[in-house]
DNA sequence: ATGGTTGCCTCGCAA
């Protein structure tokens, strides 16, 4: 079995008590993690290498950077999404461990989507969903797992009147996500429970959290040959009640070995 | 009701 976690941490720097507590707990085989704020040398290693986990990072000043811990060594990283050369944001980092391909991912938010942000969430989901066909070339078993900004239905909101002028939820934002699904990946958590009301964010703001007034923007998107494996998803929203929370929580799924 | 929360490390921006 490995048990495959994602989490938007909101700065590693900031969040590095509940990520350890957390890690120490769920003892996860791999972890992809966005939003770490920190560039190569801010990011926590002793700390994350204390706990038996191998890691490789793509860090940024003040904004984004992904990373991949595992209780495996790590292969072949490559550090940015193919078909922007120019493109500077640290959003994509690709290893491969336990025999899998991994990618953490954190796709543009887009807001406001009168903004030049918003045509670049699309393009980067275009480029995702290149870089997914090319994946599926190989017929191995991978997994694309982050905050992907999207929330993919209604019933992945509390009030979907409340989004539906949002970057997350803006039709060209979910035909894009279902573009991708629709070459053939399977979107863990939804796949497995059918239906099933859950959120992996709650804002800041508001008292969401309390009265969960949440979205669900974290997934878990398995080739083929992972989706066979697929025995469990789950979302632990247990790390969101904590002090100093993350505005997200993670998600976790298992394969089979 | 144009509010409110967090993190970065600037005096605003991004989420």
């Amino acid at each position: 079995m490995v048990k495959i976690a994602t989490w938007n941490v909101n700065s590693i720097k900031a969040r590095l008590p509940n990520v350890l507590a957390w890690l120490t707990a769920a003892e996860p085989d791999v972890v992809l993690l966005q939003e770490l704020k920190c560039q190569k040398e801010g990011f926590p290693r002793l700390e994350i290498e204390a706990l038996g986990y191998h890691y490789a990072m793509v860090g940024q000043k003040s904004y984004n950077g992904v990373a991949v811990l595992s209780k495996q060594p790590l292969e072949d990283p490559l550090a940015r999404l193919p078909g922007a050369e120019a493109d500077e944001q640290a959003r994509y980092l690709e290893v491969t461990t336990f025999g899998i391909r991994v990618a953490s991912i954190y796709l543009p938010n887009g807001n406001p989507p009168d903004s030049e942000k918003y045509p670049y969430k699309l393009a980067w989901m275009e480029r995702l969903r290149a870089r997914a066909q090319a994946l599926l070339a190989s017929e191995r078993p991978f997994a694309l797992g982050g905050d992907y900004n999207v929330i993919p239905a209604a019933e992945d909101c509390y009030d979907p009147a409340a989004w539906a002028d949002d970057a997350l939820f803006l039709p060209d934002s979910r035909r894009q996500f279902h573009a991708l699904l629709n070459l053939g990946l399977t979107e863990a958590f939804r796949a497995l429970h059918p239906g099933l009301r859950a959120y992996s964010y709650w804002d800041y703001q508001g008292a969401a959290w309390q009265a969960d007034h949440g979205i669900r923007i974290d997934h878990v998107l398995l080739s083929p040959q992972a989706a066979d494996r697929l025995v469990a998803c789950a979302i632990d929203k247990s790390p969101r009640g904590e002090p100093k929370a993350s505005d997200h929580t993670p998600v976790i799924c298992e394969l089979a070995a």
